[in-house]
DNA sequence: CTCGTTATTGCGAATGGTCGCAATAATATT
DNA sequence: AATATTATTGCGACCATTCGCAATAACGAG
């Protein structure tokens, strides 16, 4: 069975009406490797079909991020992109002096991770995140570095 | 000297000019013992004076974050809120399915921070920041807790 | 297959936020 | 104090996203 054929499966199981338009909101996702906006999804299922508009895909990406099936990232320039939970684990270190991004080992959160379900019964998302801050260039041009 | 005026001496140092909206917003941010959405802030220096635009509001507050002199936070239901770095240090846990937030203590981000510096030599703004997730409760209600 | 229930959709309006640009004003220089 | 430079502002237009609601359609029951 197919990715896409999985988080289908789980939002039928949810409960949730399975549509023409989330069908292929969801394989749009499921077939990227990376990530991407709202707009590029938009796209993509617009040359399939008419009969979809922006807040559908909207809703359904939100029904998917709550749902725990895609991810919601803000990188730089205020960007917001998604990706299923299929898309490689990794953290976005977004400058925000310079706007740059760093990829890092998501693995550096396994500790976080464990504290937080330990010590608030908090099961954190934390395999794709976004972290901002100074990237090393930015911290020598900057007092604000310490 | 207050708060408010080590970050204006902070921007005046960084070549920036003071003008009494910049004035007006920093104070607005440094009183505020907790955190406050772009409006509240418009709404407050509104009471001192006509002479400010939504937009000022925006562009300040891009800029002291971009400065490391606030955080823009992410909270429950899409809420952007902003805070002066003196605002406590902690962590907000955001359940991405009921919504609710649970503060947790920031020093669980140390070993993180520590690490991303000496593999990526990345500053991150770690002492107050969102994490997504799922609530005890959810969990319990939902089988995506894994 | 038909039908009733109700979740979901498309749409235009609304909201939160950003952009381009002329006018304003902070600041440095004289 | 006057003046030039140029950063910053207010404004309306624009963009990304969300909202309310009537129409549509997915799904279960019979």
């Amino acid at each position: 069975m197919s990715h896409c054929h999985t988080l289908i499966q789980n939002l039928r199981q949810n409960g949730y009406r399975i549509t023409p338009q989330r069908e292929m909101i969801i394989e749009s996702l499921a077939h990227q490797p990376g990530h991407q906006t709202a707009e590029q999804v938009f796209d993509q299922v617009k040359t399939r079909t008419r009969s979809v508009n922006i807040a559908t895909i909207y809703r359904t990406l939100d029904l998917l991020v709550s749902q725990g099936l895609a991810t919601r990232t803000s990188l730089c320039e205020g960007e917001v992109v998604y990706a299923t939970r299929q898309h490689g684990p990794h953290i976005h270190l977004v400058c925000r002096q310079c706007g740059c991004l760093i990829n890092a080992d998501s693995g550096l959160m396994v500790g976080v991770s464990d504290q937080l379900q330990a010590l608030y019964g908090f099961d954190a998302d934390l395999q794709h995140i976004s972290i901002t801050g100074l990237c090393t260039a930015c911290q020598h041009n900057s007092p604000q570095g310490g």
